[in-house]
DNA sequence: ACCTCATATTCTCTTAACGGAATATGAATG
DNA sequence: CATTCATATTCCGTTAAGAGAATATGAGGT
């Protein structure tokens, strides 16, 4: 993986908040985009463009797609997105982001917060993302 | 300084090369030009985006222009060219880069290989930087 | 088989980035 | 004060990114 194109898929807010918030677990598109609350388009495409350039990657689990980070990730990688995490940490938006993860997540598997973490197809089959 | 901001400024080759050889000291654009090895319009325009946004600053001595790090750097862009730097160590290139600023500077401060670290104008007054 | 839901792709428009050629600026020097 | 040198700015053409609307795909449920 190249440098430079780390750094290209970082340089844009949108797929910043996604890094942030996939550094948690796996997640499908319909929890980040209401998270983010931006159009699906966006957060699609957003996605793909991480997607084809190796920072996540995609399963399908029934009718939803999961992203998540890649693993494992290339050293470059790692290092950047624990620099990302350092920062992130102290800037409200990303802090904000994640606590309405947190709640939209209780909201749909309240066995705990990231329940779906070990196990990610139990956040789509226990209750549906959006019912 | 925005997160995004760094992240753009850091998303071109060029510029990565260019922090590179800033990170071990001031620099004239004529000797960043020599050892990137490309067109003065570029290496310029670049060196301006970067300190447009902040990550470098310019001062004059007689005829040259002085680029430098920022000073004293924002906590998260001193994490994110610590964590550039830890990379690009491995980096062919970047390594190269290096090694042709190291024999340039030889050429013309036989002094010693970064004399001009604390005194960056000696640089340019001691030998002109293209004889 | 049809329908719906979640997501991806395509199309179009606008905007920004990059490179190079030509030109401008501003300091130093004769 | 005219010239030279180092660097910046402007102009132009090309290319890529980003947003949104409309449409396509593909899995599940009825």
């Amino acid at each position: 993986m190249r440098l430079v194109e780390i750094y290209q898929c970082l340089c844009d807010e949108t797929r910043l908040r996604l890094l942030n918030l996939l550094q948690a677990g796996p997640l499908c598109v319909c929890h980040l985009q209401e998270v983010l609350d931006m159009g699906q388009v966006a957060v699609s495409k957003h996605l793909g463009y991480l997607r084809r350039h190796g920072l996540v990657t995609a399963t399908r689990e029934g009718k939803w797609r999961i992203y998540r980070l890649v693993e494992p990730a290339p050293p470059e990688l790692r290092r950047h997105l624990a620099c990302l995490q350092d920062c992130t940490r102290e800037i409200p938006l990303f802090c904000e982001d994640q606590r309405r993860l947190a709640a939209r997540l209780q909201d749909c598997c309240p066995s705990g917060p990231r329940a779906g973490t070990r196990e990610p197809s139990a956040i789509h089959f226990r209750t549906k993302p959006n019912p």
